[in-house]
DNA sequence: TATTGTTATACTCTATAACTATA
DNA sequence: TATAGTTATAGAGTATAACAATA
């Protein structure tokens, strides 16, 4: 039927969530030669240009809890990507950096990501991905979105 | 290189997810006055039209567990808004329906969470809203996405 | 034997609370 | 007293497995 205006569209909740979804399959596969997941990924690539980090400085520009940064220092520290060392300014915090291995591993895995990231979004074309990358943005910026804690 | 291209465009899935987290909030306000919850709202919303339906086949249009149908089901049915009767032409079913003040509810229910999608989209203007849409469905289609199964 | 609904169980993910060592 | 990191625990959510009734 070509006339169809729908009388009712699926809501916006599900569509969005299956495309979340998606993506999340996406990017484990684009991640898993690198041997990364995707949390390791993201710690990566918040720290690399910025480092060295506290474990709560990570943890806070990623927006999740200490308890799970623990987790994902040790996975990355056992893959020798990244050292955990006592800041000598305040020895409670860890100063945390990748190593060379970690920062190398990081840029091929970041390549793949991308790739993956460009690949589904082709479909919407080059300006369709653009606007759609722009709508999301847009979408976050009009809505305060209580921050977790309210 | 101008100073202001972005070397790195945030990833895609962080943004995609904290648009659906802000949906699920802005759901769970426009649902809290009915008193029915997402789930209950999905179910009623693919019952209402087709019923009446076993609960298997609730589960698969909603692609959830069967277990989870039960428990929704149950929800629904201490709330007096379905019930729940034996099909007649095959006993091991459940016959789902809504009752009279179930589907009263759920166009209640359905009218306020309308409103709070276009609230939500009204940022990007009318055309914009439909784009993001259509772009979101793009994206699906063009994906076969594993069945969760496979 | 296969299928619908049900219950009980296990698993994942994340948040909360309590402990240590430093400040 | 307060903070960074750690550990142990509990909670929500969901999937898996086994069971009863029916086909």
């Amino acid at each position: 039927m070509t006339s169809t205006t729908p009388p009712a569209a699926e809501p916006l909740g599900p569509l969005v969530k299956k495309v979340h979804l998606r993506l999340l399959e996406l990017s484990d596969e684009a991640l898993a030669p690198s041997g990364f997941d995707r949390r390791e990924y993201a710690v990566l690539r918040a720290l690399i240009p910025h480092e060295p980090l506290s474990q709560q400085a990570l943890a806070a520009l990623l927006g999740v809890d200490q308890t799970t940064m623990v987790a994902v220092i040790d996975s990355l520290e056992a893959k020798q990507a990244v050292t955990r060392r006592p800041d000598p300014a305040d020895r409670r915090r860890n100063a945390i950096e990748a190593t060379p291995a970690g920062r190398a591993a990081f840029r091929r895995a970041e390549h793949d990501f991308l790739a993956a990231e460009r690949a589904f979004l082709a479909p919407l074309g080059d300006a369709g991905a653009e606007r759609f990358r722009a709508a999301l943005h847009t979408l976050l910026e009009s809505t305060p979105a209580a921050p977790k804690g309210a």
